[in-house]
DNA sequence: GTATGACCTCAAGTACACTTGAGGTCAAAT
DNA sequence: ATTTGACCTCAAGTGTACTTGAGGTCATAC
């Protein structure tokens, strides 16, 4: 309608839905992994009439959620919940949001406080060059201590 | 030899080699997995006359280090580039380990630091619960500026 | 009206990180 | 000596996260 020079269709008012292709190009997702995150139901269309699908604006913002999450190492069936009370077919209020933005970062700062513990550890090993001696307690489950029975395993504590 | 009623062996002396069982059940990683990282040169193992694996104790650090890459999602190639400089097969010295742990330590720094620039986005995006509006730089990548050509792609810079 | 590029489905393939199973050996205890 | 549990190799299978390809449709431009 409007007369544009877009890639892919006219430029569309900001509340046109997108084309597969537009989102591709604006997330850096490939239209392959859309389908497949469609599949899992993480995002979803609407179809055309000629069976196109074309995707809510809001829809970018849950792509690019995923994006991050797979930066972070966070497997999509936990964006999965992450995500499980901001509403898939229709726009998100302000609260879906602000109840999904919270839940991420609680999840960041989970991950985040990890890697600080972490940190914190490896920087005294650095100090003391213990990463190769008995006295390191980051990396070192049982040792000396080995045979004292169920202790050790320092390292597996925080799945649970 | 000492009369002892561990699992495996009768406990060793501080210096002998662990058997992959003894690895196992003091890494919580399974023997699969630690024959897997053999085959990929992350861990080595000398082998008794009958064939058995046997693991020098500074192993158990490398598998503790892998595991700990694991939960944060650093892939294992990664992994075999922080260990680029410390010997597989001999004991390694506290400056290999120095070394190592520096390169861990910023590879730590690099990942707490890109959690640490989503938590403040994320922040900002519930005080003003802007993850559902036009206005918030994170997650937005475009949405009114998508027909001034190449710019957006905010969340896809840090890879290189 | 026809060509071109974007899109569709569905099946199969790929990469990573393992696990499982079959078939057989090793080693400590009885 | 034989049993038992731990170990060996090698091949194939599993789950996750996609990509690639074949064969065909849709939509816009000329």
């Amino acid at each position: 309608m409007s007369a544009d020079t877009d890639t892919d269709r006219g430029v569309h008012g900001p509340d046109e839905p997108l084309t597969i292709g537009e989102m591709s190009r604006r997330t850096g997702v490939a239209p392959s992994a859309l389908h497949f995150y469609e599949s899992l139901g993480l995002i979803a269309s609407t179809r055309t009439a000629g069976n196109q699908r074309r995707y809510a604006r809001h829809m970018l913002r849950r792509v690019s959620l995923i994006t991050v999450a797979k930066r972070l190492g966070i497997p999509l069936a936990d964006v999965q919940h992450a995500f499980a009370d901001v509403p898939l077919t229709q726009t998100p209020s302000h609260e879906d949001w602000q109840r999904a933005s919270r839940r991420w970062k609680r999840e960041l700062e989970k991950r985040r406080e990890g890697i600080e513990r972490l940190e914190r550890e490896l920087t005294g090993c650095i100090g003391c060059g213990c990463l190769s001696m008995k006295a390191c307690g980051l990396l070192n489950p049982g040792d000396t201590l080995s045979s004292q029975g169920a202790g050790p395993q320092r390292l597996r504590d925080e799945d649970a």
